[in-house]
DNA sequence: GTCCTGACTCTTC
DNA sequence: TGAAGAGCCAGGA
């Protein structure tokens, strides 16, 4: 557990994203000390599959896109849980992701 | 021990 | 304005 954290620290990011919101790897990348790569986020979101608190389909891209669906299991099973916490999603995308998105450096900090 | 890949983002041509 | 390349860190082979 301590042996990853930096991944723990992403984890405990995506862990305090409100239920109806989601935010970018970018944006965790730059909460964590933007010396990280968003590449690097992804990558914790890659190793998440065991934590089950850690919501990774309220994390997507800068443009909204559920670019990790595909690795849920299912290509849609990210977009299904977006839509039961109530994030619309469409084509792939969070619609609205303005409206939706979760700024960790302004929520958290 | 070294090389490659990876769920991204930013800068430059 | 649009597209392409480079950079970041860590894990696996």
């Amino acid at each position: 557990m301590e042996s990853k954290n930096f991944f723990d620290d992403v984890y405990d990011v995506v862990r305090q994203i409100p239920v109806g919101r989601a935010t970018s790897y970018g944006s965790i990348a730059k909460f964590l000390g933007s010396k990280l790569s968003a590449r690097m986020v992804g990558w914790a979101m890659n190793a998440c599959h065991g934590m089950p608190d850690v919501p990774a389909h309220r994390v997507v891209n800068r443009n909204g896109v559920l670019s990790g669906k595909h690795f849920f299991g299912s290509p849609t099973a990210m977009q299904e849980l977006l839509e039961q916490e109530g994030i619309g999603v469409e084509n792939d995308k969070i619609k609205n992701f303005k409206n939706v998105y979760w700024d960790p450096s302004a929520e958290l900090l």
